[in-house]
Parts: C-alpha cells; structure tokens; sequence
DNA sequence: GGTACTCACCTTAGCTGC
DNA sequence: GACCGCAGCTAAGGTGAG
C-alpha cells in the first residue's frame, strides 16, 4: 500500500489578509482584527503586528498597549466565511478529500491525485500560487504522511515576525517518509496536538520537555498522569502515529451560541431577555441544518470570572426557540446571579431528526403548550427571514429599547463590540447595557 | 490584570435499573 | 428487604483547538 500524502493548507493572517484586499493602504502597517471592546480579544494580527508581541487570543487591551500604532478593525464573519469558501473551492481541484477545520485551514487527502498532479509538494506550490493570484491571499501549506505531521509541518512553512522585522516562511514544508521520528522527536512537546498549559504542566513533572522525551515513557506513566484516552493518543502522536482519515463530511454534534456583555448584567428581565435572543439564534441554526435537539446547556459566567452550566434534557427533540426558553429557562434559578453576568451561552446537542422530534412533540412529549400553532409560526419566521433577511424579524420578548438585536453566529466572535463612553452617562435603564 | 466564540472530547460523579 | 457490582445514562466541569 503507498504513503499517504496529506496536505494542511493554512492561510497566513487570514482575516488581516482579506481586510487589506479592500483597504491595501493598510498593507505593510500594523493591524490587528478583533473585538475592539474593551472585553474583546485579538481574532488576527497582521505580521507587522506580531512583532510587538501581539498574537491572536490577546485581549485587545493588551495589544493595544504593546502596539499604539496598530489599526484595529472590529471583525467581519460573513466576510471572512465568503473567502474561506472561495479558498475551498481552490483546494476543491486538487482532491475531493478535503477537510475544513476552520474559515483558514483544511486537511487534503492527495494520495490519489498525486500521480496525476505530480506529487506532494507540486500540489502544495500549485495551491499556493492559485490562491495567491486569484484571490491576492497566501498561504503555508505542511505536506506529510499524516495529518498530524501536515498540521505541524504547516507552521515550519510560515512567515517569521520577529524584533528584527517579517520574514518570508518557506511556503511550503514537507516531513518526508522515514524521516517522521528524526522531525518530530526534537520539537517541543507543547507542540503536540491536545498539550495545552494543563498536560504541559503535568509533563513537565515527569521532566517531558521534547516529543522525544515523552516518546520514551512507559505507556502506563502517561496514562497515570494525563488519564487513560488523552495518554494512549499522546504516546501515539508522540511515535509520529496518526492514522485519523481525511473526512470531508464531518456531521457537527453540537450548535451553540454564547454572548459577553460589554457591562455584566443584573437584573433577571435583562438575562431572560438575552436567553430568548440565544434561543432565537441557536433554533434559528437547527433548523437552517434540518436538526432538533434533546439536551440544551445553559452556561454562565458570572462577575468574578467563575463558569457554570447548566444542562436540560427533554422528552424529545426541539427546534424551536420558545420550547427552548422553556426548558433552559428554570435553570436560571439554579445559578446565583449575585455577581452579575459577564457571559451568557445557549448550546443544544444530541440531536434527531426533525422527523423525530415533529412525532414526539405531537405526542406531548416536547413541553409546549400547542406544538401545531408553535410549528406553525417558526415556519413562518423562517419563510420572513429566508425572503426579507435574518434581522426582518424576531421573538417580540428579546425587543429592549424598541430595538431588535437577533444573534447570528460570528455576530460577536471576537467579543462586545467598542464600549462608548457616553453609554455611562445616558444609561437610563430602559436599554440593556450592552452595546453593538 | 486581562482573559471571545464555537466546537469536540474527556473525566468525574451521581443516579437508575438490573 | 438490604446490599453489592455493574452498565448505561446524564450533568457538570475541564481541556484544547482554531
């Protein structure tokens, strides 16, 4: 049997990139993409950005004060997602086998169109120079037998900022077969897919600093220490042992929604109303999916930072957002909202079919009061939305201010949107504290 | 002192039924 | 009837990734 090729095609500053496509006065300057809030974190960072030490996750606070001069542009998903889809159908050509990870990276299975295409690293070039002439973006590609090895790869190919200035990554990088131990055995060992600051640490006690160290461990040592599944799957990465296909289909298991509010809220009217705008925006995606769920788990972060969920399992399977509220909504009382609300989430998970879930509700078994009428309505919204737009139309009970502010996903990735500071001053308590 | 959003997967604990 | 062990399910929380 021959080699897997597996490609892990990432693009370079993605959001950045596609932000100086439509502002190239900006090309070669500091600009980082994110919440521009004073609760937002940093979504991208240009390269000239990085090399005051701003990265992605950084809370914008942080990376304004390491890079005064910076732009900052508040992220625009839909945008982004447009682009993704446009890299997609790039990667589209070298094989059917693609996998998305997110907007900006994706696994290619190229084993079988290697022969055709000329090998490995000819289709990483190709992609490479495709998209950077058609779509004026770049990208670092990792080619290897695994897609372990290709994510890793990836990131030997990436562009350098550094004090000194940027420099040009090699493009593309390849971890040729019988050279996968000799690779990854002198790397970091938090470079491990699944090493986070948590098993680093417990690591680090067993005096694991490089993959080769942990490669060789005892199995049972591992598993002592990191537990029995995250044990077994590290000592596989660690002897360069991924055998995980490239699935282009992968079905998602869970949908969620979840909202940090520039000023923590307090009043029970105020949270309830942000639960109805989730629930709108959660049941909105079911149904858009053709899913219903049966378990919806309310999360909470409070005012001092603490988390707490919630999780309500119905008779059957839901899909739309009032039976939703009705479910999750006791759950409210469970948590002590003392501290106020900094983060409230909304996710649904186990899913049925529609099919499923239209049969249990009919027999009682979703909770609502009249499930016929219900239906009814949510069919209506979306027919409102599919022909007038997303925002046409919402639950009268998430209004605030005689405004209607719906949740979509991505609205607010990367955080509450700049907080105004005349929002102190005209706070009059009829509208919520957040802004957007 | 500052920590978003979305998704997946894991561990632990408690409950229930056999 | 009480108790034990086990399996299966659920809830809660944690970890990690991008």
């Amino acid at each position: 049997m021959s080699e897997r090729i597996v490609l892990h095609v990432d693009m370079d500053a993605f959001f950045v990139s596609v932000e100086f496509r439509r502002h190239p006065e900006l090309v070669g300057r500091p600009v980082v993409v994110g919440g521009t809030g004073r609760r937002g974190v940093v979504a991208a960072a240009s390269y000239e950005a990085r090399r005051y030490g701003v990265h992605s996750a950084m809370p914008s606070v942080t990376a304004r004060r390491r890079c005064p001069s910076a732009v900052f542009l508040p992220g625009d998903y839909e945008t982004y997602a447009a682009a993704g889809q446009d890299v997609l159908a790039i990667f589209a050509r070298a094989t059917p086998l693609v996998e998305p990870l997110s907007l900006d990276e994706a696994f290619l299975d190229v084993t079988g169109s290697s022969a055709r295409l000329g090998g490995g690293v000819a289709i990483a070039e190709r992609i490479r120079a495709d998209v950077a002439t058609e779509l004026e973006l770049s990208c670092s590609v990792g080619v290897a037998p695994n897609k372990f090895l290709a994510k890793l790869a990836s990131v030997e190919a990436k562009p350098i900022a550094d004090i000194d200035g940027v420099r040009p990554g090699t493009g593309v990088f390849e971890v040729r077969p019988g050279e996968e131990l000799e690779y990854l055995h002198a790397l970091a060992v938090s470079r491990l897919w699944g090493v986070g600051p948590a098993t680093l640490d417990k690591l680090r006690r067993m005096g694991v600093s490089t993959v080769g160290d942990l490669a060789r461990l005892e199995l049972a040592a591992v598993v002592a220490s990191v537990g029995g599944s995250h044990g077994r799957h590290l000592i596989e990465l660690a002897n360069a042992r991924d055998d995980r296909p490239v699935e282009p289909h992968r079905g998602v298991k869970s949908v969620s929604h979840e909202v940090t509010f520039a000023d923590d809220l307090h009043e029970l009217d105020d949270i309830h109303r942000e639960l109805v705008r989730l629930a709108d925006g959660v049941s909105s995606r079911l149904r858009h999916q053709q899913l219903a769920a049966r378990t919806f788990t309310l999360k909470i972060r409070d005012g001092a930072f603490a988390t707490h969920t919630k999780s309500v399992t119905g008779a059957g399977a839901v899909d739309d957002g009032a039976t939703i509220v009705d479910l999750v909504a006791p759950a409210l009382g469970e948590v002590d909202l003392a501290a106020g609300v900094r983060l409230l989430g909304l996710g649904a998970s186990r899913f049925a079919q529609p099919a499923e879930q239209l049969r249990l509700q009919l027999d009682g078994g979703g909770g609502t009061t009249d499930p016929r009428r219900r239906a009814g309505a949510t069919s209506a919204v979306d027919d409102i939305r599919q022909r007038f737009g997303a925002t046409a139309i919402g639950p009268a009970s998430s209004v605030a201010g005689g405004e209607l502010h719906l949740v979509r996903r991505g609205a607010q990735q990367w955080g509450p949107d700049q907080h105004r500071p005349d929002d102190d001053a005209s706070d009059d308590g009829d509208t919520p504290s957040r802004s957007r």
